[in-house]
DNA sequence: ATAATCCGTTCACTTAAGTTAAGAAATGCG
DNA sequence: CGCATTTCTTAACTTAAGTGAACGGATTAT
């Protein structure tokens, strides 16, 4: 499972089996199981998270309801806001199935980068790219409708809608569950 | 002017007399005309942009539509996604105002980038940080219904309502210009 | 095993956004 | 300056999403 990370660090730097070694020292894999929270609101964390296997979902509680904003899957990284901002976490992260995951912390992130200049080139490549796709995904979002939103997720992670209960898929959306039901029957009609 | 790109950089790294100099050298401000494209859909550019003064939008054209996405505005960067992906563009960049930026190549960059190691730490404290920033507007955005879009941004940032045209307000806020129009009008009668 | 909770779907009704069209206001250009 | 184009608003109508409620089916807890 510990290839799997440095097949993904490949893609962005060269690691010497000394350099490897001592990622794999930190001890930062660790294997989650469904329904931890891993994140809650107001916390001050300094953890960030690499999905090796499964997935966990970033949630807002907004008037007693639970939005769901986002899903990490494999090879996903999340820094939380929180880490960052060094303020008080607006939402929640929880795992969607028992998932297996890299967790750092911004101190030894901070530690490694300065020891490791290949490190902090890495996340520079990583975050400009994880920019750019996050915009891309917000100006799709922006210019389509729900409908269009429901199949579009329905080409690009098809894995998605069968691992994550509707309602969580519907925050998503930004659309309510019903209207996610309305609609999957509404695609489902129109193709008949 | 040149201060107020030093006075940004001073927020992530500190810079000696001689590293401003060097950038100065490289002769990478531009005063742009209001209407002027700055990225055709199509191309294949390598120019990232930093707002100094005025306003430059991204938009795609669908369905012989416009639609805007994005407003850059002071203290704004820009790195197009065709930059990084080497593809090319999707989408239009366009200076909505009279505008002074700094234009800088990706070739430039990687250079800079290993000549000083300051500014690779820079880009990538920049990158994570708007890559959360960027979350978080696009969690705001799912999570609320176009009134509640619109007021956040009478909110956060009112000054885009006014030298933005309208239409191109309504499709970044992810509607018609029609609807935004209405629900302008139902917000000034409930006020009332 | 049974009760309780949660989840997804359906329905009827309300509300708001999309669509089409028309006209007024502002802007740009010859 | 006046004409043309673009932009903004309004209106009537259509379509789709929000809301509240009810129903089975599944999952969880007792």
């Amino acid at each position: 499972m510990q290839d799997k990370l440095f097949d993904f660090i490949s893609k962005y730097i060269s690691l010497s089996d000394d350099e490897k070694s001592t990622l794999l020292s930190l001890d930062i894999f660790h294997s989650v199981k469904k329904g931890t929270t891993l994140l809650k609101e107001g916390q001050n964390s300094k953890e960030s998270y690499f999905v090796l296997k499964g997935c966990i979902r970033t949630y807002y509680i907004i008037d007693g309801e639970e939005k769901t904003t986002a899903f990490y899957t494999e090879m996903d990284a999340l820094t939380p806001h929180c880490v960052l901002s060094k303020a008080p976490s607006e939402y929640f992260i929880s795992c969607v199935e028992d998932s297996f995951l890299t967790v750092s912390n911004s101190d030894m992130e901070v530690e490694i980068n300065s020891k490791f200049p290949k490190f902090e080139i890495m996340c520079r490549k990583l975050s400009e790219e994880l920019l750019a796709k996050e915009r891309f995904n917000f100006d799709e979002f922006k210019t389509s409708s729900p409908e269009q939103r429901y199949l579009n997720l329905l080409q690009k992670r098809p894995d998605l809608i069968q691992r994550v209960p509707q309602h969580q898929l519907a925050s998503y959306l930004g659309i309510k569950p019903q209207s996610l039901s309305r609609l999957r029957a509404r695609i489902l009609e129109k193709k008949s």
